[in-house]
DNA sequence: TAAAAATACTCCATAGGTATTTTAT
DNA sequence: ATAAAATACCTATGGAGTATTTTTA
């Protein structure tokens, strides 16, 4: 499982089409296909039903969404996160002491 | 940023020493200290001390640790999540409706 | 001097791209 | 006939390993 294997997979899901979601994440649709790919392989899971001509979550797929997203927020906040504690130097901009509990 | 890097800073953070964590993980020291290096370079911050024979972080490893830890959580709870979910074929235990909202 | 981390190097697996084929409407 | 996904194929990059060097307590 690999983050980005989740994130084409989250934009699959939210854009209905492994097309669309490869130019939003500006892959290919080969490549995008393949890390969905992965993913199902790796759940040992489809998670998609290819039947129509839109991508739709199975049950499975379902459940999982949700659990992508977190990750993705996840990273999400650890980028912004460090980027308002970060100085130009690579050194924080506080000391620990000085910074709320994070849980 | 990749789940194994986040792993080896979590263990390396947690065991003390970058030689350890890669036992830990089972990979060689040498390809431990390129994941925290490529890490660090992601995130545009030095995460730990290497100026005593501990690897001790600094402000903004501490920061990361925290985040870290819970993506490292949230990987488990996909992995077990499907793991109670999927059926040896791959399809899906439940139907959606049986599933409580899950957040 | 001993233990830890960094680094130089080599190798191979894989991620990505292009082009094509398959599938379903 | 058209739009979408899969796939075959090729390439380049990066991730891993071994061996060595650097660092510091």
């Amino acid at each position: 499982m690999t983050l980005n294997q989740l994130k084409a997979f989250y934009w699959a899901a939210k854009l209905g089409t492994f097309a669309i979601a490869a130019e939003r994440l500006h892959v290919t649709q080969s490549s995008l296909s393949k890390r969905i790919a992965e993913l199902e392989a790796d759940m040992g899971a489809q998670l998609f039903d290819r039947s129509g001509k839109r991508a739709v979550l199975t049950d499975m797929g379902a459940i999982l969404l949700n659990k992508a997203r977190q990750m993705i927020e996840l990273e999400e906040e650890i980028r912004s996160n460090l980027k308002s504690d970060v100085t130009p130097t690579g050194t924080c901009r506080f000391g620990l002491s000085e910074l709320s509990a994070t849980t």
